[in-house]
RNA sequence: GGCCCGUUGGUCAAGCGGUUAAGACGCCACCCUCUCAAGGUGGAAUCAUGGGUUCGAUUCCCGUACGGGUCACCA
């Protein structure tokens, strides 16, 4: 028996690897396009730190009209879970990320390079680790959880480094005679690779976000190939990334460590190692320390978050494009309604540690996203959101449209539009005095301020409502009649003429039209009140300040 | 513990041997103003630490501390 022999023994009905060489040709693309993949596995919750990574991805496969690959690494069924794969494809869709090969539902995928999910490429797998045993660089390993426990626990009491290396890879010198009979016996085995490495000598790496690093090899025999038939992390991204003729590999730097694996699986292999990006990932701070976003502790680590609370995608988005590239804010400010698409990500500009995640920022940046939204596109995006999270919104928002649309649309598309909705989730509190069945039917709990006498606030507005009131009369002649309001009841027209003489004065007209807005809304604080009563139309301003009165 | 990596205001961060050490969020003050939001102006606030190298270190080297990652038939 020989190696040829023994490689047919345990992998009899794969193909040849160079039949995979040949399916997936080098990709004809331009110079510099890049070919990046985003690999989750389908455990059943999407990460935020996914998202990321997909938005890095997306953008410099955009950039440079290269390949974004959607592939599902599925190796693990014991951690899988059911539509663990839509859960993704939905998430990215959320986002707006759109793959150009890759998963499309659980079991189907489009492109060339496929299939898309590593359970459907067992055999690929084993192609190639038919291969490595061919040419003795990969070997069967009987060894069992317990033996590999025993001899962990020996490493440690010598103070050793724990593993199955060198003399402790105890099935890596076994004689042909004896595999062939303990895999005839029928015997369980797995598939090490016969690593070359000696942790004396050093790797150098040049990583485009981390810079230069340099590890000692790997001298590890690592599973290439588990009881099940299916590969281990290490294998499979190493197959997956050759055949798929990945460029880039962008990954969270979890994966740094492990480096020196796969570049070793790379050579063995023979051919081409791609560039490696590691990402740090986003970092949470507790009692002072820092920690990943972990999916148990903290919400919003989950993409579920963001819908519910109403964050636009957009928002999100550029939150983690400025988390990578924090030059983002800048184009923002000088690019103001120009798409992220426009915005040159570059790899090398990431930070090399991890962000805290800042909620403050998020919602400071989701309210510029949502001020530069027409208000057709705020009608679609609340109510979409409504539909799902906000029945009674749904309501207000539906019950009529065009009224919708006209208060959505105050102080919007100004110059400096109005920035006060962050998410959807705080859009009911800031229209729903609008809607005059609401307000006119509900007990409203009027707080007035400065002025707060019931008999002076009835004489201010009677005031108003009988003499002054007219809703065809432009912003400068309605605020000169709440001035003449003011002025007959011994208010200052002008707050500075106040500020300047406040002994002359019961207050200002700042007052007067605080007691009309309160009257009116139920609030001290609304948009242009200007704005407010021309969409609410005349009716309802004599019917709301009549109400106030009585 | 071994091996990697990192450390600039509260947070995100520019910076690449000589800078008054950008900018953004947050905070404070003022301005604008019919309220609020926005906007404008200004302010407080930072180079973890000890040694080198250098005419000169935030920047380069070494140590220390602290933080992060990783050491599976999980990805």
């Amino acid at each position: 028996m020989d190696y040829k022999e023994l490689a047919n023994l345990i992998f009899p009905n794969v193909k040849d690897s160079s039949y995979y060489e040949e399916k997936y040709p080098e990709r004809n693309l331009k110079e510099g396009a890049m070919v990046v993949r985003f690999a989750p596995s389908p455990t059943g919750f999407v990460h935020i730190g996914g998202i990321f990574t997909s938005v890095i991805c997306s953008k410099v496969a955009k950039q440079t009209d290269g390949v974004f690959i959607l592939r599902i690494e599925d190796t693990d069924q014991k951690r899988e879970v059911e539509n663990g794969v839509t859960g993704i494809i939905d998430a990215l869709k959320k986002f707006d990320l759109k793959p150009d090969e890759g998963m499309i539902d659980e079991t189907n995928s489009f492109g060339d390079y496929g299939p898309y999910k590593q359970s459907q490429r067992k055999e690929i797998y084993q192609s190639f680790a038919k291969k490595l045993i061919e040419e003795k660089k990969a070997y069967p390993c009987f060894c069992k959880q317990e033996d590999l426990d025993n001899m962990r626990k020996k490493q440690e009491d010598a103070k050793l480094r724990p593993g199955y290396y060198g003399a402790w890879a105890t099935c890596r010198n076994l004689g042909l005679d004896e595999i062939e009979r303990r895999i005839k016996n029928g015997e369980e085995y797995i598939i090490r690779f016969k690593s070359p490495g000696n942790p004396e000598k050093k790797i150098k790496h040049h990583d485009v976000i981390k810079g230069n690093i340099d590890f000692p090899e790997n001298d590890q025999d690592i599973v290439i190939i588990k009881s099940d038939g299916l590969p281990t992390y290490h294998f499979a991204h190493v197959v997956d990334d050759h055949l798929m003729r990945t460029t880039h590999v962008i990954r969270g730097d979890e994966w740094l460590s492990s480096l020196p694996i796969h570049i070793q699986l790379f050579q063995a292999l023979g051919v081409k190692i791609p560039k490696y990006a590691h990402i740090a990932p986003i970092m949470k701070e507790e009692n002072g320390a820092k920690r990943k976003l972990s999916k148990r502790k903290d919400p919003e680590a989950a993409v579920e978050y963001y819908s519910k609370e109403g964050i636009p995608a957009d928002a999100a988005k550029e939150y983690l494009l400025n988390i990578a590239n924090s030059n983002f804010e800048q184009w923002r400010r000088q690019n103001k309604t120009a798409s992220i698409d426009e915005f040159e990500l570059q790899l090398n500009k990431m930070s090399v540690s991890g962000a805290l995640f800042d909620m403050i920022k998020l919602l400071d940046i989701s309210k510029a996203v949502i001020s530069r939204y027409s208000k057709e596109q705020v009608y679609e995006m609340a109510d979409t959101w409504a539909k799902e999270y906000d029945k009674e919104l749904q309501n207000l928002l539906e019950e009529n449209k065009e009224y919708s649309l006209k208060i959505l649309g105050i102080e919007r598309g100004n110059e400096k539009p109005r920035k006060d909705i962050a998410k959807w989730s705080d859009l009911k509190d800031n229209i729903e005095y609008m809607y005059d069945n609401r307000f006119l039917n509900n007990k409203i709990d009027y707080v007035y301020q400065n002025i707060n006498d019931q008999e002076e606030i009835n004489k201010i507005l009677k005031e108003y409502i009988e003499n002054k009131f007219d809703i065809s009369d432009d912003k400068q002649t309605w605020f000169n009649k709440i001035k003449d309001v003011a002025e007959k009841f011994g208010y200052a027209r002008e707050v500075k003429e106040y500020k300047q003489n406040p002994e002359n004065y019961k207050g200002h007209v700042g007052d007067v039209s605080t007691v009309i807005r309160i009257a009116l809304t139920g609030r001290a604080n609304t948009p242009d009140m200007y704005e407010i009563m021309q969409v609410l139309g005349k009716d309802s301003v004599n019917a709301r300040l009549n109400k106030a009165i009585s």
